[in-house]
DNA sequence: CCCAAGTGTTAGGCATGCCATAATCCGGTT
DNA sequence: AACCGGATTATGGCATGCCTAACACTTGGG
């Protein structure tokens, strides 16, 4: 129960808070240092300094060769690193216009200078919305996340309805090919056929239906019907 | 006309750029170290070992034992934050309702990480404007600075009469005495009284007369009619 | 004209932050 | 029991940016 905190919160330790949240959520079980490291970008010997670091500050447990897992402490670094990229990133795109597909790098610096009075106001503005401009949930100002329950739309068969709820903020290409077919988070869908062998698939939205296949259909997630 | 740039230019230098212009403007001549060093809180030293740094960005010129001058180069660094501080400043105030007080440690951060792209939309969204809730001018996109004569209220003598344009934005106590009276930038004013021996001010503001002196009305500046 | 006072500068160091290489060390599997 | 791959330590590099202490320059008053 100690507070630790002594030192601050620089945001190399945020990104990897954030970096250790994201594996953890979809592995389910602690992160090697070697999966961290690669994902950040660094070498295993400095992700494990690192997380050295982390876990003097209380953020995260770490049993040697075991892996790593957020404490309660590390896990609200995470979130509230995550509530400031995704406010932002709604902001910038409702309030000023910032493409679609420019918004994640802008957020990504400006996430970890954000003030609590600013996300505050901002989220105030934007009426304590609850999605992001990508359908990513916006943890609430206690730090919840709901999680719910999607399917990669590659996973569909055909027959499959339901809302296209979400896609990776990260890649911009896939962003502004979306973007100029007019598919956004949100929508309704229907798989309407889907080749073999994992396939393209071919997708109604509204009266149009477009061919998705490929690592964009992989990284499209979908809230199915039911 | 070598450009340097090799090196970053960090948020400390950008700090150091900003202070240099600002005493340099009101000096009208090269800045001692020593002056620099006691504006930025840091020791005569440290001042010389920056000012090093920004000589070897081709920022300043700095002839030894005389002074430093920011060059045309450090000039535009020094425009682009203050641009980018008093745009925010303005953007934060009527966009996000952020309290006139509080705006400018805000903006003080910002400034150092806004992104031209960002920079851009915020100008066109207010505008293009000319100056900040404070009444400071806003260097132009093209980072030119109109500079209007103005006088300190205190200097003023019984009779005068003008446009109250700016304030220090750096003393929240001010801001905040101001606005409880509601006393800002852009009003017109009348000097009806002085107290002899640099005494305090009788000053009209439309129906109200309001009693001013001391620092805060040397921090006050003034546009005179005529 | 010279030297004291004040102003500037250099040298050396320290703390922080973050990453890298190289070598070693677990731990589970074969 | 040996091995392999993942993980860790040890060591160091590089950049920032600040400090203290000691030294150097400039200038004005005597």
């Amino acid at each position: 129960m100690a507070s630790h905190q002594l030192i601050s919160v620089t945001s190399a330790i945020e990104d990897y808070a954030k970096a250790i949240y994201a594996l953890e959520e979809r592995a389910g079980e602690p992160i090697g240092t070697n999966a961290l490291a690669e994902r950040l970008g660094v070498t295993p010997a400095s992700a494990s300094g690192m997380v050295k670091r982390l876990g003097d500050l209380g953020l995260v447990e770490h049993q040697p060769y075991r892996g790593v897992s957020l404490t309660d402490a590390g896990r609200r670094v995470a979130l509230e690193v995550i509530r400031h990229h995704r406010l932002l990133e709604l902001y910038l795109v409702e309030t000023l216009g910032v493409p679609w597909d420019r918004v994640h790098e802008e957020a990504e610096v400006l996430e970890h200078v954000l003030s609590e009075q600013l996300e505050e106001l901002i989220a105030i503005k934007l009426g304590d919305p609850t999605t992001d401009p990508h359908g990513d949930p916006i943890p609430t100002r206690e730090l919840t996340l709901e999680v719910v329950a999607t399917h990669s739309l590659q996973s569909l068969a055909a027959g499959a309805c339901g809302r296209f709820t979400r896609v990776s903020d990260s890649d911009p290409e896939m962003l502004r090919f979306l973007a100029e077919r007019g598919i956004a988070p949100g929508e309704r869908l229907e798989v309407i056929d889907k080749h073999p062998f994992d396939g393209p698939l071919f997708v109604r939205f509204g009266e149009q239906v477009h061919v998705l296949g490929g690592a964009l259909a992989r990284a499209m997630r979908v809230e199915l019907d039911g």
